[in-house]
DNA sequence: CTGTTAGCGCGTTCAT
DNA sequence: ATGAACGCGCTAACAG
């Protein structure tokens, strides 16, 4: 055995003793209240914790004071690796790194819908309020928001475009309806007549806005364009292949095809690829949400960048704040999005 | 005011006494020790928990039973956006899963290298291990590791060669040695002769090992084949394309290139397609950690498929493992990485 | 099966 | 400028 297996971790007092001081002062300079404790004093002390490898518990001192430096991230999906998706990540990064530069700690917690019930930030209290990425259907996603208001904590919902009038409650999102426009506006320019949007079956409602807004470009451009909007079975490569050949089978070609998404819109360009359909000269395609790794993938899609990453900065923000000041500022933040023109438009 | 503003949550005491026991019996149920607490009592208590919204305080009964049930991870990187990293991130989302699972949480912290020494948790005692991921050059990442070292809690580092023989720690990466073999060996199969690997100027140990590897299969063949390594000034596309610039204006067309990384290769593959050059035809191309975006790049990059999730997934369960048996099962783990032939070679 | 006592490490209050 | 006593919410150990 080269170490005792069983040492003590040194307490406030443990210092105390060796600066032969009390434990008072210890926690005085620890809280710099230098105000109480004389230079030589403090430099005693501030070695002794040194030699010690004395670190508060933090446990103990929350407790004491009553709160706590952490803010959760609920993270409910059906995928076991529920955090690999890169917008999620974009958004826990900006988060954490807001939370980290205020001295707060960010708890990641990952859960299928069915299991948000039993876990564990239901039965124990232990963060300071709560950060929420939700998937899956209207209702799930409903019930899960409806269970985390009531724990009755300071509540931030990503992607949400819901109103909880009344409650601690608040909702970042992306404009994606302004996106959708953009989108539409985009196309319009370049005399596109026939549009077809492909969504994959499970509704987001960030989906619908992105439809809902290219239907507002269409409207507002008179009406002239058609919009087809067809169901990929999911996003996945065949089953979006599936779908555009299903419907190229009965159809003629769209002028545009727009993804609800950057993987479908990939998905259904390589497919046109493979057929000899010219992009953009026979169809156009558009995605959205660039992420890095498209931008090396050849020809450029053409997408709207999402501002994932300043949303969790966002996040960060109004949480802090609203710690700060007992509400939220506001109940709802929309980040702009960015179109960015690619070689498929 | 709709709300009293600091109405106080219930304690196990408040709980209690509406359910005319004792606090001890509370506790009994909360804990599952169904021996000392008959089933009547039992559902009278839950029915009390229910109805006044009851949740354990963690950091009391953590203070109390002297545990704590979170792991710490820690990124150091230069980047503001730390966790954004795709590599990263994947690493979380396996590690977040596994504990998840095990009811223990994951507090994530993030910071640049000078602020190791000054952050939350080089002051604070709130977690019961550590995971890291280092970024930086060789003395710094070493310095950090120093430090975690000293904090005298069970660690784990990934990506990082190294043994500490005593310490409380394990380190955790993938094979990139042999993923640098995999290459060597698929290309010398096709008869390459003039290998040009492109690194970026920060040399991370993995990437060390994937030339390294690459070496190897070179030797293990004979030793006719040629190896030059250059290097770009950072990761970034442009700099990427400078450095490709720069080599072939001095020397003749490589019969292929290997990128230490994806992003590396698909800059220099853009960089030749952009003047004529055809791949795999004229140039063979290799990446290195294929990440899903990339598969949807066309041509599709030869890359090696980086194990990232299932490198946290180990690294949850080690140091469970950790915790449980008071050391680690071993100093390493070292996770295979698999071959993904593309288009390019 | 249920209740009582004591104390985890820390910070506040009040005394010196 | 420093120290002593008390209690935050919870549970281990024991008594009933």
């Amino acid at each position: 055995m080269s170490k005792e297996p069983t040492r003590r971790r040194a307490t406030i007092k443990d210092v105390a003793k060796a600066a032969d001081v009390s434990a008072m002062t210890v926690s005085n300079v620890l809280n710099e209240r230098l105000q109480f404790v004389s230079p030589a004093t403090k430099k005693r002390v501030e070695r002794e914790i040194e030699r010690l490898g004395y670190r508060r518990q933090a446990n103990a001192r929350n407790l004491r004071v009553a709160e706590q430096r952490s803010i959760g991230m609920v993270i409910v999906d059906e995928s076991p690796a529920f955090l690999a998706d890169f917008f999620t990540c974009q958004v826990v990064a900006g988060l954490a790194n807001v939370l980290n530069g205020a001295d707060f700690t960010l708890t990641v917690q990952g859960m299928h819908g069915d299991q948000l019930s039993s876990s564990m930030i239901m039965r124990n209290f232990e963060v300071a309020g709560f950060c929420a990425m939700i998937s899956g259907h209207d209702a799930d996603r409903h019930a899960a928001i409806r269970q985390l208001v009531n724990l009755d904590q300071p509540l931030i919902v990503f992607q949400e475009p819901i109103a909880l009038p009344g409650a601690d409650f608040c909702t970042i999102r992306q404009d994606d309806c302004g996106g959708g426009r953009l989108i539409g506006d985009h196309l319009l320019a370049r005399r596109v007549e026939d549009f077809l949007a492909i969504v994959p079956s499970q509704d987001w409602p960030a989906i619908e806005m992105r439809v809902k807004g290219l239907r507002e470009s269409l409207a507002a451009n008179g009406g002239a364009a058609r919009l087809t909007v067809i169901t990929a079975a999911s996003e996945s490569f065949a089953d979006v292949q599936e779908a555009v050949a299903r419907y190229l089978a009965a159809n003629p070609l769209p002028g545009a095809i727009v993804g609800a998404n950057d993987p479908i819109a990939t998905a259904a360009m390589l497919y046109l690829f493979d057929h000899g359909i010219r992009v953009p000269d026979e169809v156009r395609i558009v995605g959205f949400n660039g992420f890095e790794a498209h931008r090396y993938a050849r020809p450029r899609l053409t997408t709207v960048d999402s501002p994932a990453y300043a949303l969790g900065e966002q996040a960060g923000k109004a949480m802090l704040s609203r710690l700060e000041s007992g509400r939220f500022e506001r109940p709802e933040f929309v980040l702009p999005v960015h179109f960015d023109p690619g070689a498929t438009t």
